[in-house]
DNA sequence: ACATAAAGTTTGAGTCGTCAAACTTTTGAA
DNA sequence: TTCAAAAGTTTGACGACTCAAACTTTATGT
């Protein structure tokens, strides 16, 4: 069984991955999102190539193996349950359930999950939008775009919120944006580097293009 | 913050100073309890020592301080509270909550903590009927007598089951003895050693002394 | 193209929690 | 009373995880 750090490690990785754009994460960032030196990383990242949960070819990126991947998925199920049971039924602050979830992650057992699972009525999503991988390993990464990318007067359904800042979270419940939430998009101002919302009628928000790229959303 | 070790062995030395007559633990008992070995415990107690969270004059038995038992009942609420979660709300087996409290006990943010007491309406006992401490860590130890003290013919409430051993709870749920029920003691046998209950109509079940020692019940 | 900043690696050391095995003290039964 | 067994302690070693700091490789800007 992976230790609770090794745990940690390989989710990081993936979504590192997941958000670079040559699908490889970076020694420093890891350490960065584990909190970590980077010399700690790098030998963590050599003890897990050693247990063939990634690949890391020296002085270049780290990628996940099948199984790395496996686990992954695994811990990011656990995550997401754990995160949208304190917010639906513990009524916890959306913005701060991440950390939460975060240690109660690694103490589940697959029953005691899968119980929760039940009693949540087998959620898809977590409270963010995030895609809650199956128990037997699958996710379906939502279809739909970031804000920045829509043009004036696109009617949109906020889908996920990607940035699990506590700040950048309170403030985007602040604004009415969590996800199923309409919207449309009022103007676009490429000098002002923003894009202005109307959440509803007389309610509109002022974002800046690399927040909004950090908020999901689909048409209609 | 004590870690999650020196959390189990704060633990496991509250419930031998309780249930050792000379209100000290051993360091053996100690070491089975938390699962290592004698030296390890030993060098374990030394720097419980030093942190002040318990006494332990050489070559003799370990107590909590103040601080000590601060701890223990700091741990001790989350442990209970999560088993009553465990029971009442995701209907995991009677028998088979304590190991997983044992795990969960360590992650929850008093933040949490406080709300899933709040959900589960503060319950005053765990499911077993240990009682569970308030937050500002009081107990109110159950009055109430081990079943073996009893005498034929009386009426008695069981009020709590003190040994977590799966087996054991296994058997007592199968009995129908889970604290809140009523019953009657039918026949002592001191050759046989051993009690008999009647539970219902028509049903009853006997229980060695030993194991009735392990089930506290009161009057009517 | 080449200096230097950034990224990555190595080394040496430390803490925590553990074990096995040798050792010492206490206890209890003959 | 005495001496073995039980209880407790010490020692030396190890694995997991970490750091700081020195080091090497790769990327980048002028």
């Amino acid at each position: 069984m992976a230790t609770e750090t090794v745990e940690n490690y390989i989710k990081a990785i993936y979504v590192l991955c997941r958000e670079s754009p040559s699908g490889e994460a970076g020694v420093v960032r890891l350490a960065q999102e584990v909190g970590v030196t980077k010399g700690t990383a790098t030998s963590m990242i050599k003890r897990l190539a050693k247990s063939k949960l990634v690949k890391a070819p020296r002085y270049s990126g780290v990628t996940l193996t099948a199984m790395g991947k496996k686990v992954a998925l695994d811990v990011l199920r656990r995550h997401r349950i754990i995160e949208t049971f304190l917010v639906s039924t513990l009524n916890l602050d959306w913005a701060d359930v991440h950390e939460e979830a975060e240690r109660l992650e690694h103490a589940l057992s697959p029953r005691t999950l899968d119980r929760l699972d039940e009693f949540l009525g087998r959620p898809s999503t977590d409270p963010h939008g995030g895609p809650i991988p199956s128990a037997s390993g699958k996710v379906s990464e939502l279809r739909g775009k970031v804000l920045s990318a829509y043009v004036r007067g696109s009617k949109v359904e906020i889908v996920r919120i990607l940035d699990q800042d506590r700040a950048f979270l309170k403030f985007v419940a602040q604004s009415g944006l969590k996800p199923g939430v309409c919207v449309t998009v009022q103007a676009l101002s490429p000098e002002g580097d923003s894009i202005t919302l109307q959440v509803k009628r007389g309610k509109s928000v002022t974002l800046s293009s690399n927040a909004a790229a950090k908020i999901l959303a689909r048409l209609q």
